[in-house]
DNA sequence: TCATCCCTGTGG
DNA sequence: CCACAGGGATGA
């Protein structure tokens, strides 16, 4: 579900709830999150709430919890105890509410450790110029080379292919092959789609899925995204859909060389 | 650099 | 039933 504008959205409303408040309690409803609860001193007070990449980081000062959203996962800011689903992983209760880590296919993760310490690339939200050279390091395909978060930290399979359309770029290119012209483009295609993304406060996939912690849905609408088949919103050729690295990937083929 | 796996849910 | 899903670690 997550990438960087949907992370990005969650901290940004979560922080003025959390900041400066305590932990009081911590309960794991998934044994895979057991250890949470036992690792953690309470109460802890948030010093910071951080994303690194896709990553939400809750500084608590000698520790810091850091979760990961994964594939399905959200955070959940509530105040009735009545909204515990049974896709709840994770409670994190405050003086002042109380926050849900919920997530149906369960491959979000928590962890508690000292240091933050993730192989992450450049966040995709700033300078990007180390794009000229890293580029042309590597033979793999733009796209997969965007999705790698040792690369560049915030893109997922949603945004990198947005991106690569907006800057008219072929998904498939060995990332060695673009252009400084190409580069340019991207650059300011990946700055374009993740700036929109967060004004609209993220994608939500047909109306479900997605939520940022007060419970709205994104209204970013993906351009090639989930498209396949219908026209091109540039020059009305069918979207196609190929897979790359295991993954969706969509484009328009008239557009995207 | 690939396939496979981790999980569960949804939609065709 | 099968295909697919917004992510990423792992092992061949």
């Amino acid at each position: 579900m997550p990438e960087l504008p949907e992370v990005e959205n969650t901290v940004r409303i979560l922080r003025p709830k959390v900041v400066g408040k305590e932990i009081v309690e911590v309960e794991a409803l998934d044994p895979k999150l057991g250890h949470v609860p036992q690792n953690l001193t309470l109460p802890a007070r948030v010093l910071e709430l951080l994303r690194k990449g896709k990553y939400i980081i809750f500084d608590l000062g000698e520790r810091k919890l850091v979760l990961h959203l994964r594939m399905s996962g959200h955070l959940f800011w509530t105040h009735s105890l009545s909204e515990i689903s049974k896709h709840t992983r994770l409670i994190l209760r405050f003086s002042e509410g109380t926050l849900l880590f919920i997530d149906p296919r369960r491959l979000g993760t928590a962890e508690v450790v000292e240091e933050f310490s993730e192989p992450l690339g450049p966040d995709a939200l700033g300078d990007l110029s180390f794009l000229d050279e890293a580029l042309l390091k590597s033979r793999a395909p733009i796209k997969l080379w965007l999705l790698d978060q040792r690369n560049i930290a915030g893109l997922g399979n949603i945004y990198a292919s947005e991106a690569l359309f907006l800057a008219g770029i072929d998904p498939r290119r060995p990332a060695s092959s673009l252009k400084k012209r190409e580069v340019a483009k991207l650059k300011d295609a990946i700055h374009r789609v993740l700036r929109e993304a967060l004004e609209a406060m993220g994608t939500t996939l047909e109306d479900k899925a997605y939520r940022t912690p007060e419970g709205e849905s994104g209204d970013y609408e993906p351009k090639v995204y989930g498209r396949e088949g219908l026209p091109c919103l540039r020059c009305g050729t069918p979207i196609e859909r190929i897979e790359l690295g295991g993954r969706g990937t969509y484009f328009c083929p008239r557009c995207q060389r």
